[in-house]
RNA sequence: CGGGGAGUAGCGCAGCCUGGUAGCGCAUCUGUUUUGGGAACAGAGGGUCGCAGGUUCAAAUCCUGUCUCCCCGACCA
């Protein structure tokens, strides 16, 4: 992509009413618009980061066996009547009607929805396990949205719904899930610690979330910190219930509190085994070879439009964003200095056109712009990896490499920048 | 929902107290000179002063109402 074709709008000076650094940062690298409180639009380079979020978890969860659905953002109150949950859900839930005056609305979740798709096509034992997930926008009236995307109302989320036969198969779905999400959050640079939690509104009894720790984070979650540098893949079910953290809902009801530190952060996923509270009010049953039973359900959320802004408060300097490369929008950012010199810029198109071939994600800064404005932008955007072509071409055939988390920078003679950059993005080792 | 703050050019702000017909910085456009860390100079464009009503010869400014946004709290897959 060349940076003159691909809008992105940067602004020098803060929007007076932010006050994250995530939201900052974002709103000045033109990743997103503010549309209403707790809405946003995504610009190019916002969008372009979510949609590798959204391809590595497709990626994932297609792998996994889980098939991917649609469902709609407006949805009937009839369903939310069966469960009950139309009138307890409260003001979160926005509520409208049509010109007939049905009571819909714009969903916040989909387990009446899951649970309506299930009990219509699933009828035998045969069938199951089964796991269904969807990418779509939600919508919770938030008392007060703050923080740019980060607790906003309209927001896109990942949910994935699961039916077993019985507690014990859909406690073994619930582990997998557990280790898929290790796996995602892994995948795409993110350092997450699972932490046991209540299950709230969904209801049912077991449920986990998954946390980024960050100083500025608006969860608390407790504990022993010896898992900060562990690695959880490998857990079984009864490690997964052992683990020694908590959010701090489910801290307050527990023993032992020994050992246990407190620490604030981001929530970014939750997964839920309840059973049969929706089958049980839907008069799901299928049939097995005991006769009649009510299928075992599970949600598993990851809100995607979060990950973003969490991985920005994350990993940031005084200059910008600083990417993982793992999800960063772009691998590469290509910027010439000397747009005017004729061998400059056939080196840098040339370079260009090479990384694409590769199937490198490369921006390009061709803009005809002075340095200082090119390398800031550089900055705030965060690429990890700014190759920086200027006077050292022109007078020893070398090109710059800097790496943006450090600002370390090396130069290399141009036979070997291909070699180099393969090297530093991790293409070859 | 309670408490607080703010709406003036795309963004950041001044002007309001003490009414006289709107200004600064950044950004944008033109020209010249510049060009390895947000350039300099010269010029230009851009505003229903959130909205509605009222007071007044005259309202961004005073009064009333209203809408929106932000912050703190309670709440929250």
């Amino acid at each position: 992509m060349k940076f003159s074709n691909f809008f992105i709008p940067t602004l020098k000076e803060s929007p007076s009413d932010v006050k994250m650094r995530s939201h900052d940062l974002m709103i000045r690298s033109g990743m997103i618009r503010q549309e209403t409180s707790g809405i946003y639009s995504w610009m190019p380079l916002g969008f372009k980061v979510l949609k590798k979020i959204i391809d590595k978890i497709e990626l994932l969860h297609d792998d996994n066996g889980i098939n991917q659905i649609l469902m709609p953002t407006i949805q009937s109150s009839d369903i939310w009547r069966i469960s009950n949950r139309y009138d307890t859900y409260g003001k979160e839930m926005l509520r409208i009607s049509d010109r007939n005056n049905k009571d819909l609305l714009y969903g916040p979740t989909n387990e009446e929805m899951i649970t309506a798709i299930g009990k219509q096509y699933i009828k035998s034992y045969k069938n199951l396990p089964r796991k269904f997930y969807h990418i779509q926008t939600k919508f919770r009236d938030e008392i007060r949205p703050r923080f740019g995307v980060m607790r906003a109302r309209e927001f896109l989320m990942k949910d994935a719904y699961s039916f077993d036969i019985d507690n014990v198969n859909g406690e073994s779905t619930y582990c997998d899930f557990f280790k898929l999400y290790l796996k995602i959050f892994s995948q795409l640079g993110i350092p997450i610690i699972p932490v046991r939690a209540l299950s709230g509104e969904i209801g049912g009894k077991l449920s986990h979330e998954f946390h980024l720790i960050v100083s500025s984070g608006e969860s608390e979650i407790f504990l022993d910190n010896k898992l900060l540098n562990q690695s959880f893949g490998s857990l079984t079910l009864n490690q997964i219930l052992n683990l020694n953290s908590y959010t701090d809902e489910y801290f307050k009801n527990i023993e032992n509190k020994k050992n246990l530190e407190k620490f604030t952060s981001i929530e970014l996923g939750h997964i839920f085994l309840f059973g049969t509270k929706y089958s049980s009010s839907f008069n799901f049953y299928i049939d097995s070879e005991k006769g009649k039973v009510m299928p075992y359900m599970g949600s598993y959320g990851i809100g995607i439009s979060r990950i973003p802004a969490a991985v920005i408060e994350f990993s940031n300097d005084k200059d910008g964003i600083i990417w993982p490369k793992e999800l960063s929008p772009f691998s590469v950012h290509l910027i010439n200095i000397n747009i005017d010199d004729s061998e400059c810029s056939e080196f840098c198109e040339k370079l260009y056109n090479e990384i694409k071939e590769r199937n490198i994600d490369v921006i390009y800064d061709d803009r005809n712009e002075r340095p200082g404005k090119k390398f800031s932008d550089a900055d705030l955007i965060g690429i990890p990896l700014q190759i920086i072509c200027g006077n050292a071409y022109s007078k020893n055939r070398e090109i710059s490499f800097l790496k943006r988390f450090n600002k370390e920078q090396i130069n290399i003679g141009e036979e070997r920048v291909m070699d180099k950059l393969l090297e530093m993005t991790g293409y070859k080792k």
